[in-house]
RNA sequence: GCCGGUGUGGCGGAAUUGGCAGACGCACUUGACUCAAAAUCAAGCGGCUAAUAACCGUGCCGGUUCGAGUCCGGCCACCGGCACCA
C-alpha cells in the first residue's frame, strides 16, 4: 500500500526542485520553435490574490506545460503592474511609503502564485514601479511626444470627485467613476493627451489580421465607432459664412427639414448680433450645461431646444430655407457639432419634429413616416429627390457625394467616436511625465540620456481639491532648467495613468534587464507577437486598445518588428460566489486562495477551477465541487497500488488511452479544459473497473494531467521510477485508427423514435446495417417503408407509413 | 433603444456541430465495511409510472427535416457593453 496523499509536502517539495532546476526558464534559442504565452500581470492590491486570478493563469499554465512537452522554447512570464491609486490611498492612510506598500503587497502576491505551482519564468519577472521598467514607459513617451502624438491642451475633464484625480473617458461609468463609484464632474484642466485617434483607423483594419474572440472585435469597433458620410455646407441667408454639418445619410439632402446646432456651437456668439432672440439661447445653453451626465441620460428620450430667430439656412441641393435650432441632442465633441436633421428617416429627428411641430418630408420611400422615422437602408427607393428619385440609398449616397465634391458643397468625410487618451494623472504614484515647461521654450522633452526621471521623496501624497498633483509641492524637484536654453523651467507634475506600464510589458519580459533600450531587437523578432494572451474582458476598450496603440506606434518608428503585438486573444468567464453573485466583502461571500490551497492543495484548488465549467463563461463557486476534484485526485493516487510490470497498454483499454491522448490534447488547445478533465476522470473509472494497469497506461495517465496538476503527477512519476523528470518528457501521441472502436453499438430508430439496439462492426455496408437494423426491430415494422437511413457508427432510421 | 452573450435534471455542466439528450462531477437514496460516524467501495438517480412498457421533456410559439438542444421566423427572461455619435 502507498502512503496517504498529501499535497502539502508534495507540492513544496516540487516547487523548490523546479526553482532550483531553472525548470521553465525560456532560452533565448532560435533554433527551437517559440510559443509566447502570455496573462494579464496582476496589481498586487493588499487584499492579496483572488480565486479569480487562477482561472486564466491556470489555464495558460496549463497550454504553456503541454507545450514544452511538445518542444516548444515556451516563454511564460509574470509581472507586476504596480502603479495605481489603491496603493497610494492606503499609503497615506497609514503613513507607509508607496514603494514599500507595494514591496509588501508584491512578496505576498508572488508568494501566493509561487505556492499554485504555476511554470513562470521568474527569471523575466518585471515590475512597472522599478525606475528600470519606466525608464522605458517614459522614453515611449517621448517619442510619441517627438511624433507630435502626446500634447497639452486645456479641456474639460472627467474629474472623479472621490479619487481627486482626472480620468480617461473609458474610466468613466455611467457617469461615475469606474473604480470608486464617486460621481465624476467636469473640470477645466491642463492635460497631457495622447493621439490614438490617429490609429483609429488601423486599430480596427487590423483586427483583419489577428485571432481575436469576436466579441473582443465586435467591442473594440463598436467601441472605435467608424461611420463614413459627408460634410456638407448650407449656405447662412444673408452671410458669407456657411454651416458646415457632418451626416451619413447625404442621400437624406432633399429631406432636411431644419438644422439643429449644439448650444455651445461658436456660431451663436459669433452672430449674437443678428440673433433676435439671444436672450433666450443663451438661457438654454446654461440651462444644459447645468444637466449633470445622469440627468442627459434620464432625459434622453425627452427632447428640447429653441428655435433661432434671425438666422436661416439654404439647402444646397433645392435651394430651400430652413429654420435653425439650438438643441442639446447635438453634440459639440462629434463631427460638426451642427446637423441637417431629416425626420422622416432619423429617429431622433422624427422625435424633435413631432414635438415642434416641424415639417416631415418622405425622401425614401418604403415606410409610413408619419407612424416612425424610415430608417431602413437596405430596401428603400428614393422620392422627391430631384436627380436622385428613384435609385437606391447606395446608389444615391455614392451619387450625392460625387454631386457635392464635384460643385464645392462638401466633401466626403469618415468620423470615429474614439477620443484622445486623457493621459495625465494628478497623483504621486505614478511614471511622472518627462516634460519641462519652459518660459521661452514652451513644453521641452528631458534629454534621453537624463532617464529615468525617478520619482522625488515628498512629505505627503495627499491629493488637493485644486486638481494639482502632490509633486507640485516639490519646489526643488519642480524648478529645473530647460534643456533647450538653459533657462528657468519647471518640471510637469502630472504622472501617467497606470494604463501606461501596462501598454508595453509584453516587450519587456522579452529582455528585461536591457539599459540600452526596450528589449534587444533580435530577441524581439524572435520572439514577437505574442502567440496567444488571455485576459479579461473588462480590458477590452482599455489596456488591450491603448497596448495595440502604442505597439503600432512603435511598429511605425520601426522598434518592434510586428504591426500587431498579440496574435491571438482569448478572454475567461468570471468566477461567481456561491450563491451566484459577484465576489465582494459586502456580500461575504469571498473565496480566500490560499485556504483553498491549505485544505486541499493547489493541485486540487487549479483541477477545481478548470473543471468548473466552460472557460469563458462566469461560474459559480461550489465549495462540494472543490471536494469532487480532491477526490479525484486522491483516485489518480491510488491507482499506483494496481500498476502491474508491462511495456504496452493494457489491452482492452488500448482504444480508451488513445481517444484520451486525443480528447485532452485537442481540449487544451481549444480551452476546453472542464471536458479534457472529465475524459481523464474516465478513463481514471475504467482502470478502476477493469482492476489494474500496466507502466505504460498510468504513464499516459499522469503525463496528460501533469499540466492541470503537476505537483501530484511529478511526485507519482518518481515513484514509478520513470526516466528523468517528467516536466522533461515528451507528449503522448495517439494511433489515430486506435481511437476507432472495433464495434460500434448503433442505435435503431423507427419514424425517428429509438426503438432497439445493434452492435455492428465499424466497417459494415449500409445494406448489412440496415438488414440488421431491421431485424433488431422487426416487430415494429408494420406499414410501409418508405425510406430507410444509415449514418455511419451512429443510427439506423426506418420510416414507414400506416 | 442599439450591440454582444446566455437559457438543458435538485446543482455545476456535456452532446463529435443536424443523428441515441443529460458525458463527467456534486448533492441525494440504498447497500457493504464500522460499536458508531467520517472516509472508502458498490448500485441507483429527468418527469410521469407497478414497469427495464408507452408517453412527455433542452426558456416560449411556430416552421424546415426521416430526424432539431443544434437550422429558420417570431417572442420572453437574465447577464455584460454602449448609449442623443447625426
Amino acid at each position: 500500500m502507498s502512503e496517504a496523499y498529501n499535497p502539502k509536502t508534495i507540492e513544496k517539495k516540487w516547487q523548490k526542485i523546479w526553482d532550483d532546476e531553472r525548470a521553465f526558464h525560456a532560452e533565448n534559442d532560435y533554433t527551437k520553435p517559440k510559443m509566447y504565452n502570455l496573462v494579464e500581470f496582476p496589481y498586487p492590491s493588499g487584499q492579496g490574490l483572488h480565486v479569480g486570478h487562477p482561472r486564466p493563469y491556470t489555464a495558460m499554465d496549463i497550454v504553456s506545460r503541454k507545450r514544452r512537452m511538445q518542444g516548444y522554447n515556451v516563454l511564460f512570464p509574470m509581472g507586476w503592474d504596480a502603479f495605481g491609486l489603491p496603493t497610494e490611498n492606503y499609503a497615506i492612510k497609514n503613513h507607509i511609503h508607496p514603494k514599500i506598500v507595494t514591496k509588501n503587497n508584491v512578496a505576498r502576491f508572488k508568494a501566493q502564485l509561487h505556492a499554485l505551482g504555476y511554470s513562470f519564468d521568474w527569471e523575466r519577472e518585471v515590475n512597472t514601479t522599478d525606475p528600470n521598467y519606466y525608464h522605458w514607459t517614459q522614453w515611449i513617451f517621448l517619442q510619441l511626444f517627438k511624433k507630435g502624438l502626446a500634447y497639452k491642451t486645456e479641456m474639460p475633464i472627467n474629474w472623479c470627485t472621490g479619487c481627486k484625480v482626472g480620468l480617461a473617458n473609458e474610466e468613466v461609468v455611467g457617469g461615475v467613476c469606474e473604480r470608486c463609484g464617486s460621481p465624476v464632474i467636469q473640470k477645466m484642466q491642463s492635460q497631457w493627451m495622447l493621439k490614438i485617434t490617429a490609429y483609429a483607423d488601423k486599430l480596427i483594419d487590423d483586427l483583419d489580421l489577428v485571432d481575436y474572440i469576436d466579441r473582443v472585435k465586435v467591442q473594440q469597433r463598436n467601441w472605435i465607432g467608424r461611420s463614413h458620410g459627408a460634410e456638407v455646407d448650407f449656405q447662412i441667408k444673408g452671410k458669407e459664412e456657411k454651416l458646415r454639418v457632418y451626416t451619413t445619410r447625404p442621400d437624406t439632402l432633399f429631406g432636411v427639414t431644419y438644422m439643429v446646432l449644439s448650444p455651445e456651437h461658436p456660431y451663436i456668439e459669433q452672430f449674437k448680433d443678428e440673433i433676435k432672440n439671444y436672450d433666450e439661447i443663451v438661457a438654454y445653453r446654461e440651462a444644459a450645461a447645468r444637466k449633470s451626465d445622469f440627468e442627459r441620460t434620464e432625459l434622453a428620450k425627452d427632447k428640447t431646444g429653441v428655435c433661432i430667430d434671425g438666422l436661416t439656412a439654404i439647402d444646397p441641393v433645392n435651394g430651400a430655407e430652413i429654420p435653425i435650432w439650438v438643441s442639446d441632442y447635438v453634440l459639440m465633441s462629434y463631427g460638426t457639432g451642427a446637423i441637417m436633421a431629416v425626420p422622416a428617416h432619423d429617429d431622433r429627428d422624427w422625435e424633435f419634429a413631432k414635438k415642434f411641430g416641424l415639417p416631415i418630408i418622405e425622401v425614401i420611400a418604403g415606410g409610413n413616416v408619419d407612424e416612425a422615422a424610415f430608417t431602413d437602408v437596405q430596401t428603400g427607393t428614393l422620392v422627391n429627390s430631384g436627380f436622385l428619385t428613384g435609385m437606391s440609398v447606395e446608389e444615391a449616397k455614392k451619387a450625392i457625394i460625387e454631386f457635392l465634391d464635384k460643385n464645392g458643397l462638401g466633401t466626403p468625410k469618415t468620423n470615429f467616436k474614439l477620443r484622445d487618451w486623457v493621459f495625465s494623472r494628478q497623483r504621486y504614484w505614478g511614471e511622472p511625465i518627462p516634460i519641462v515647461k519652459c518660459e521661452k521654450c514652451g513644453y521641452v522633452a528631458i534629454p534621453e540620456e537624463e532617464l529615468p526621471l525617478e520619482l522625488p521623496e515628498v512629505e505627503s501624497y495627499m491629493p488637493t481639491d485644486t486638481g494639482e498633483s502632490p509633486l507640485a509641492h516639490m519646489t526643488e524637484w519642480v524648478n529645473t532648467t530647460c534643456p533647450c536654453c538653459g533657462g528657468p523651467a519647471k518640471r510637469e507634475t502630472d504622472t501617467m495613468p497606470q494604463w501606461a506600464g501596462s501598454s508595453w510589458y509584453f516587450l519587456r519580459y522579452i529582455d528585461p534587464q536591457n539599459d540600452h533600450c526596450i528589449a534587444d531587437p533580435e530577441a524581439m523578432k524572435y520572439w514577437l507577437p505574442v502567440d496567444w494572451y488571455n485576459g479579461g474582458m473588462e480590458h477590452t476598450t482599455l489596456h488591450l486598445l491603448y497596448s495595440r496603440f502604442w505597439h503600432k506606434f512603435l511598429y511605425d518608428q520601426g522598434v518592434v518588428p510586428t504591426p500587431e503585438p498579440y496574435q491571438k486573444r482569448t478572454s475567461h468567464g468570471m468566477i461567481l460566489g456561491e450563491n451566484g453573485e459577484k465576489m465582494s466583502k459586502s456580500r461575504g461571500n469571498v473565496i480566500n486562495p490560499d485556504d483553498i490551497v491549505n485544505e486541499f492543495g493547489a493541485d486540487t484548488l487549479r483541477t477545481y477551477e478548470m473543471f468548473i465549467g466552460a472557460f469563458d463563461l462566469a461560474a459559480a463557486w461550489s465549495q462540494d465541487g472543490v471536494k469532487g476534484c480532491r477526490k479525484f485526485l486522491e483516485r489518480v493516487w491510488k491507482l499506483q497500488d494496481l500498476v502491474t510490470e508491462g511495456d504496452g497498454y493494457t489491452p482492452e483499454l488500448e482504444t480508451k488511452i488513445h481517444q484520451t491522448i486525443k480528447k485532452v490534447s485537442n481540449d487544451y488547445e481549444e480551452m476546453k479544459y472542464n471536458t479534457g478533465i472529465a475524459a481523464m476522470m474516465t478513463l481514471v473509472n475504467e482502470f478502476y473497473k477493469v482492476g489494474k494497469l500496466t507502466k505504460a497506461d498510468y504513464k499516459v495517465l499522469i503525463t496528460l494531467l501533469n499540466p492541470v496538476a503537476p505537483h501530484i503527477t511529478e511526485e507519482l512519476w518518481e515513484k514509478m521510477g520513470f526516466a528523468g523528470r517528467l516536466y522533461q518528457t515528451t507528449w503522448p501521441e495517439f494511433d489515430e485508427a486506435k481511437t476507432v472502436e472495433k464495434m460500434i453499438e448503433v442505435a435503431v430508430q423507427v419514424n425517428g423514435k429509438v426503438r432497439g439496439k445493434v452492435m455492428l462492426p465499424v466497417d459494415v455496408s449500409k445494406e448489412d446495417a440496415i438488414a440488421a437494423g431491421k431485424e433488431a426491430v422487426a416487430a415494429r415494422l408494420t406499414g410501409t417503408i418508405v425510406k430507410e437511413i444509415y449514418v455511419p457508427g451512429r443510427l439506423i432510421n426506418i420510416v414507414q407509413k400506416g
